[in-house]
RNA sequence: GCCCCCAUUGUCUAGCGGCCUAGGACGUGGCCCUCUCAAGGCCAAAACACGGGUUCGAGUCCCGUUGGGGGCACCA
């Protein structure tokens, strides 16, 4: 605890693709809680050189979807910062310019080679089961030479010249140094014919740029980590902590949540899409705690973490490196656990939108009263719909057989509401410690169980066979419609 | 086909050579509490993939096998 820390320059890079993803968040986590533990800079790259793939919509939802988890960023689109700009779209540029300094010192060259002949190197290579490579046509063109024809209006991409022999040994923090041949890594692209940067040399370059000093980013990169590295010392640059991340699993653990898996799991009110766990009635909190705690943990017994404590307690050290299986059960929860530890008003205001996207009329001072009762019982915030939407309709209807307790006949049923509602007219108020009594001692006449009697007045009163406690909700629905509800229960009994 | 990574109960994990008859949590089963549902309490079943080494001693280190995952684009 006493380590002296260097402040990190950490950066979630994501591309504008498609939807925020469970993976992503995790990985803004990390980046997030280790700028905020060293007291360092978490910066908001957006990797969007891809125009062909570019989606307008996911800028936004990538930063709401950053914000809702409560991970703010320091540098980046809308926020600005003395290394911008932050989006490689607007950085062109820069990694025209870098990837010619290459070719200047002789660590990549002009390839010309058309599409169509790439594509058939690779259909012949498939063919006989080689590894799939560039062949290598282009590179040994002179420099003098390839500008000449790019003078002449030639297409062009610019490569990676790898060397052919030898080998490299990179370090991931995680697992420690990997050696691998340079001869089975490629002649990559690092500039497009269209002119842009591919991502292998425009995160080296921003990297660098922005001083970044912590790369903690998927495991899908550790195969190109050799790559990034040659790139890194073909400029000579300062070579930044590597960590990747592993990869989640589909709940079985057999591979990656495919598209039919994902839709499935939103059918059961699940998703590994930020966007949908905010509108299924997830908190923040309880994603944040999950997640964390997917590929991390502290020790061996503690689990309840808000984003404070893992700003505290969270270290690079202690990251798994295998990958995980998703638990949505384990997600609910920890939502739950989370929604339990809400103030009231906090639950009250959190709880509103959902009963309003219900079409209920809703107060916030009714559901501060109600937030004590509803906090055990909510698993995601869109449950509270179900359990105490009877609050704040006026007609309640159910089918008249849920009046009927399991072993009574409806006759006896119907008698023991109009007890009830005897005894509830006779008395002034309907509080919890004022109306319990004369009930309990109702049961007890009847010959009847407590649940019996409690359960036919539950439907009565609420309209439902599963309510929060029942004095609480009727102290909070009121006398009047109480007993009015108990009225139409008798006539339904007729 | 080639390359890389990973490997403790169903799942997330603790374990960094002796504190391990392997700990915690979710889930599962049972019991208690109880007006329903939850929450809570107690208890139980459930794991070191396999084979070789190294060592006085291996879940922990090394090698292999098997299994799983990821990557091999003018995507990120």
């Amino acid at each position: 605890m006493t380590e002296l820390k260097q402040p990190a320059r950490v950066r979630f890079a994501p591309s504008p693709t498609g939807h925020m993803h469970l993976g992503s968040a995790r990985t803004a986590l990390y980046n997030y809680l280790i700028a905020r533990q060293t007291g360092g800079t978490f910066i908001l790259r957006i990797e969007d050189t891809d125009t062909k793939r570019y989606i307008p919509e996911a800028e936004d939802e990538l930063i709401k979807g950053i914000k809702w988890l409560g991970l703010d960023y320091d540098e980046g689109p809308g926020k600005g910062g003395q290394y911008g700009p932050y989006r490689q779209s607007e950085r062109k540029d820069i990694y025209t310019k870098f990837a010619e300094q290459l070719v200047e010192s002789g660590h990549a060259y002009y390839c010309f080679c058309s599409p169509e002949h790439l594509a058939k190197v690779r259909e012949v290579q498939q063919a006989n089961k080689e590894s799939l490579h560039y062949d290598g046509t282009c590179r040994e063109i002179p420099v003098e030479d390839a500008r000449k024809r790019i003078a002449a209006g030639e297409r062009y991409v610019i490569r990676f010249k790898m060397p052919k022999t030898g080998s490299i040994t990179v370090h991931d923090h995680l697992r420690g140094d990997i050696t691998v041949e340079n001869k089975v890594l490629d002649d990559s692209v690092l500039v497009k014919s269209d002119g842009w940067a591919l991502y292998h040399l425009a995160a080296m370059v921003d990297d660098y740029l922005m001083k970044i000093t912590h790369v903690i980013r998927g495991s899908e990169w550790l195969p190109s980590l050799p790559l990034h590295m040659h790139i890194i010392r073909a400029f000579g640059w300062p070579e930044p902590t590597f960590i990747h991340l592993s990869v989640f699993l589909k709940p079985s653990g057999k591979g990656k949540m495919s598209k039919r898996e994902t839709a499935d799991a939103m059918k059961d009110g699940h998703s590994i899409f930020v966007k949908d766990l905010e509108e299924l009635g997830y908190v923040p909190e309880g994603v944040v705690n999950w997640t964390a705690l997917m590929g991390w943990s502290y020790d061996d017994h503690t689990e309840f973490f808000s984003l404070q404590d893992l700003v505290e307690k969270f270290s690079i050290d202690h990251l798994n490196p295998s990958p995980a299986a998703i638990n949505f059960t384990k997600l609910d929860y920890f939502n739950a656990l989370h929604i339990r530890n809400f103030s009231d008003e906090d639950l009250a205001n959190r709880v509103k939108p959902f009963l309003e996207a219900a079409g209920y009329k809703t107060s916030i001072d009714k559901l501060i009263i109600l937030a004590p009762i509803l906090k055990e019982r909510l698993p995601t915030l869109d449950d509270v719909v179900d359990m105490a939407g009877f609050f704040f309709k006026n007609d309640i209807s159910y089918p008249a057989e849920d009046l009927i307790a399991k072993g009574l006949e409806k006759t006896q049923c119907r008698q023991i509401l109009t007890q009830i509602l005897e005894i509830l007219n006779g008395i002034g108020d309907i509080k919890k410690d004022i109306a319990e009594e004369p009930m309990r001692e109702l049961v007890e006449k009847s010959g009847f169980s407590a649940g019996q009697v409690f359960g036919i007045m539950r439907v009565a009163v609420t309209g439902q066979k599963v309510s929060p406690p029942l004095f609480e909700s009727m102290e909070v629905i009121g006398k009047d419609i109480v007993l009015n509800r108990i009225q139409q229960a008798i006539k339904l009994l007729d």
